[in-house]
DNA sequence: CACGAGGTGGAGAGCGCTCTCCGGCGTCGC
DNA sequence: GCGACGCCGGAGAGCGCTCTCCACCTCGTG
């Protein structure tokens, strides 16, 4: 075919295949690019000299002169491990929690060529390395998951005018979009399920009280119980983790034995609470109904857990959408987008 | 303090920098770069000149004329579901497999700034797409773990000269790194575990044949128990998630009522066996031992699972680390690093 | 005291791409 | 039939950085 050596080294790049093509480069980059009418056979040719050259556009160049780069960072935010435990990174990840919503990221970001940066940031440090990587340019913007309430991650995007979304409405309010559940109405399908069922003594293990969606839990379902006619509901704060889930599920058992209904905050502690019933030798559901939130481990729980599902990949897809959405236009308005739960009923309730 | 607009718009440059500093551009990229001797007067000038602008170098003009990124790809490469089931991504990034690799990626990667851009490889399309992505010098190297065994994408980047390694040994040998796990010496770990608790009729559970790493699983346990004198062990086929953990297991309690102790080729399959031997009414370890493998979900089983403990973040940070080494040197030779893998005795065995 | 070696800063040429202008040509209207 | 306008390709100026030269200055040495 073709003699003509494009270069003497390296990936091809516009100018051979330009020379290649017979035209210059600017049509071969009109070409690439779709931008304005380009004549059929010239059209042709240039994707004729692209096959024979396999040339591919440098993205480093590209975006040097576009200023995007068709990446966004995925971070996830929270505290350093005080209590030096297993490091962040192995912890965070392990959570079936952050996978779906790295899933629903993924899923709505492939298709439109753009990919997610993994990132950390557990510490001052890294915190700003989060924000030079996007002052770098190295990312159109972020999709930040906070683990902690009062993360200062959002607040340090926003004063760096950097296009950024978060999981979950920030503990204070800073203008920033977001997209949420409606915690509340979830906790109130669980209270409105186990008052549905006949339990007339209903407690509750909560999600730590810093973080706001475990409060809003917590004082949604309160709330909800009340309307019931339950106006005391026991409480016990956990963290999210299944031992939390075990440790307090035994002590609610130990100071209110009669207890024959519980909603857990989360799926994970429920898988705990599941296993300390277990062993407390109470049936579920027949001596205590059990409901978690979020549906995320509910499947492999036994018995299957009743639940609050959350739609966290449709969240996910919809805070990458909003952050497009920034990074297109810097004046796009900010916004708050509260997703609905439904009740998953399967056997625990 | 200064008055000088550094520029009308837009962020600092390095201009703007040596401007202010008073020196030329060179001598402001050799401050940041640490690449040469400047005088300490002028370096301190440059630095104030930095702190004074808020200067942060432009990644995309640096990386179009040093050819490096700062970035790897950390694919997760499977063949797309045929059985239209969730979609690729739900399930992959909720496999707590999948979160400690890339745990043990980003722990490694991240003190040395370099981030993972988390990719999806299904199709021919998407796999495409990687090399691409690399090709276009949006990534320095890959990452790759496959799903299964009959992986196209590692021969497309070696055959696209890119560097990458391995999540484990191809199922067909090509010229290219990877880290695996000696699966081998594993799975005798637990047979001879197994043998020393006194289990006399022993089968297992195994992970998919298509899998290299399930085969040596199955085969290294085989030929470890017919060295203890057992040359017969009944062997089912599961696909390394839970359901088929739990089906397995009701299979061979079916076929071999008396069995007293299995091996299940992974936790997750461990977790449903357990599952299955509960709602059999089977004590463990009591009636039958159970051991499983890669020590990922262990903990949250009841009762808590023996296990073979595959070091995977480890084993994902020396992966990076061989990436790195590869994406430096393009003659850095090709590497396979077999980590050894450890018996943790809980309580199932 | 002259000359060379070593160290240090500056000038400038790109890296590969996009995009604004500009010019040439064909077409339409009066 | 002639000017005006629209359409489309080319030229060229950067985007912000690195890095090779080169010039200069200061020592050290014969």
């Amino acid at each position: 075919m073709s003699t003509d050596l494009p270069h003497t080294s390296g990936a091809p790049t516009l100018e051979d295949v330009a020379r290649l093509a017979g035209v210059s480069r600017a049509t071969v980059s009109r070409v690439i690019n779709g931008i304005r009418n380009v004549a059929p056979d010239i059209q042709e040719a240039v994707h004729r000299a692209i096959a024979a050259t396999g040339y591919v556009p440098n993205r480093a160049a590209r975006s040097l002169v576009t200023r995007r780069t068709g990446a966004v960072a995925l971070v996830v935010s929270g505290a350093g491990d005080a209590e030096g435990g297993e490091p962040f990174e192995s912890r965070v990840f392990a959570d079936p929690f952050f996978g779906r919503v790295a899933g629903g990221v993924v899923g709505y970001l492939r298709p439109r060529g753009i990919h997610p940066v993994l990132m950390l940031a557990d510490s001052a440090q890294t915190r700003d390395d989060v924000v030079s990587f996007l002052r770098q340019g190295s990312a159109d913007g972020a999709l930040v998951v906070s683990t902690h309430g009062e993360d200062p991650l959002p607040k340090l995007l926003v004063d760096a005018g950097l296009p950024a979304v978060l999981w979950a409405r920030p503990a204070r309010p800073i203008p920033i979009s977001y997209v949420d559940l409606a915690h509340r109405a979830g906790a109130a399908l669980a209270a409105d399920r186990l008052v549905a069922r006949g339990c007339r003594r209903v407690a509750t293990i909560s999600g730590p009280f810093d973080v706001p969606a475990a409060q809003d839990r917590l004082s949604g379902f309160q709330e909800a119980m009340a309307g019931h006619g339950h106006p005391y509901v026991p409480a016990v704060e956990g963290d999210f983790m299944p031992a939390s889930g075990e440790a307090g599920m035994h002590r609610l058992i130990k100071e209110h034995p009669d207890i024959d209904g519980v909603f857990v905050a989360n799926d994970l502690m429920a898988q705990g609470a599941l296993l300390a019933l277990r062993d407390l030798g109470r049936r579920v559901p027949e001596d205590i109904a059990v409901i978690g939130f979020d549906d995320s481990a509910a499947v492999t729980c036994r018995p299957p857990l009743t639940t609050v599902r959350q739609p966290m990949e449709d969240m996910a897809a919809e805070m990458a959408r909003l952050l497009l959405a920034h990074a297109a236009d810097p004046d796009f308005q900010v916004t708050s987008v509260i997703m609905r739960p439904t009740l998953v009923v399967r056997e625990s309730a």
